[in-house]
DNA sequence: GATGAATGAGGTTTCATTCAT
DNA sequence: AATGAATGAAACCTCATTCAT
């Protein structure tokens, strides 16, 4: 790779972070790129030269949450512990990511609203491909004798939405710590797999 | 009321299903006043005659659904049954409501974003009421003693939570038939509240 | 002239003082025909009855006030009194339109601009015959030998113009009562014509 | 300030010049963003380039003129002779923008129908500025004995009265050229200041 | 690479006017 | 006589997108 493309790259990923910041506050249809590049003390115009269009930037920036989302729940996936500390660990990991990255991460949002087909394929790939991870743990904990699912997919589904659901009523600084949450998630979504 | 007063709440009434069904295609931002408009055989225009702006549109077809489903939850919280059979029946019409009226319905919107300061205020109220329906059936299950719940209104939450995420990925006509579904997720739901 | 006409024309009357209220308030295009409806307690769609369209009723406003304005000072022009004397008392009635009717007699607005060719050709003829008023009194002064005035219109314009101005900044309840300054303008106006 | 500025304040002035243009014609409410746009070969969108909104545009319009005539008047306030021969090019001054510029100068306008708070507040704030300068002169008169007032404020204003009053009926190119005009005001005027 | 400037399509809103009842 | 309802033209404004420089 050359260096200015390095270069190129790096400022991609600067009008990213900047796009998911403007995103996670004003939603993807609030967001105009008129904001995302006042964020970066740029022009709009100059958007354009780094991304197709608005269609493609928000894309990206959803892609980018979430491929960063999947390898952290990789990771955590094939690191030592017994499933259910794995579970915990993914559980605290996917709702940091709910409340932190709110709108940009929001596994919410109907992505064709948003984007053409072709990325629209992708975005479904990807989802299948983080959601895949928690059947994996599950499947495990099944395997092991530590769980128990007559449906996994639905259980699973059932574990993402009450997870999504957080970033609806959360707000840090309130009376639960974000760690005492977690807890009484991870201790109810342990419930459900018994 | 006079007959008058009647007829104009008649058409009132067909203007926000019109506008209901074209919000649950295109989303709150996505449909214009055009679209639900044409979908009455009326002109933009006229739409100015029975509400104050799209705003008041909008707001007006979400209290619509989710009064709607208020009152069906409220029978169903006062009629006979044990109580676990009360709350398959709530979580039946809940799930119904998510998938049948997606967006207007939709409790995971965030309110902020499209209803301004006062319409903002009477559908956090009405939500909570809402949101209330489930706490009681709770609680009346720990009091019999059919229920255990450390923290009901997380327990709420959550469940609240997984039944509004049906609606993202659910279609009808799929594997599942709807009355499958349901029986699924309250199975699983009845475990987080034992 | 039958009764049922009568009764046409008193409903007109009724509607003119109306829309004068309104007009005064928010200027000519301000002015909207459900506001004037509302002060009546009627609907837009009655006014029709009435009046032809928007652009006929407010010529109409202004022609009412204008032809009761000329009559007034027809009279006072009539009257007994020396010629300073019946001068003071029209710029007295003058003021006092203008402080009072404000846009509705507001002889500076252009007529052009509101109503059409024939509207306008009476509207014009109209205030000639007002002013022309202004020019008796002023002739009748310079044949006594009471006033001086080497180019009559011209001065009657300036006094004209420096009694509409009044409307721009007097505030009844200021530091001047409506004596107090009509008789300071008459002061003044009667050097003018010295 | 750099070239680009520059050129930005040029465009505005352009924009500006065109949208006098236009208001002198057809009046505040009268003129379009459509109109303006057009008189500029540009298109309605440009403009909100370069002004926030209509209301914005007008502001800054009436703002350009008077300013402009504010500075013309202070020029020859502080100009070399005697206090007659001042008023005299004051007088002459203000009657030519009150001709030339009509609606733009129009001091008549009631401001707050067009302006909102803040606009309104610096537009009196000008327009106090501009008849001070008429104060000015006549309060050196009466200090060098030139000029009698019983009360200059009133006198002043019925001075400003009697020459906006001109734009109501002077026409370029009738019996009186604008030199006679301006001759003969000032005459009369001076007979009020006597 | 970046920008300033312009565009144009599309949206919301207002309002005079019409017309059947 | 009056009204309720609808219409449609015209206005304002936003914003993604383009492109010469």
């Amino acid at each position: 790779m050359k260096l200015s493309e390095k270069k190129v790259l790096k400022k991609k990923e600067q009008i990213l972070l900047s796009a998911i910041t403007i995103i996670n506050q004003k939603g993807y249809s609030g967001a105009t790129m008129e904001d995302i590049a006042a964020e970066l003390l740029m022009t709009k115009g100059s958007l354009y030269y780094y991304f197709k269009n608005k269609s493609d930037l928000m894309y990206q920036c959803h892609n980018f949450i979430l491929s960063q989302a999947t390898e952290d729940l990789r990771d955590i996936l094939h690191a030592e512990g017994t499933v259910e500390e794995i579970l915990r660990h993914m559980i605290a990991t996917h709702i940091d990511y709910a409340v932190e990255e709110k709108e940009t991460f929001n596994m919410i949002m109907e992505p064709k609203r948003f984007f053409n087909t072709e990325q629209l394929h992708l975005v479904l790939k990807l989802r299948k491909e983080y959601e895949s991870l928690f059947d994996q743990i599950i499947s495990r904990g099944v395997e092991t004798g530590s769980f128990l699912a007559k449906e996994p997919k639905i259980a699973r589904m059932m574990i993402l939405g009450a997870m999504n659901w957080v970033q609806q009523w959360y707000k840090p600084g309130g009376r639960l710590s974000k760690e005492e949450l977690v807890e009484l998630y991870s201790d109810y979504i342990l419930k459900i797999l018994k």
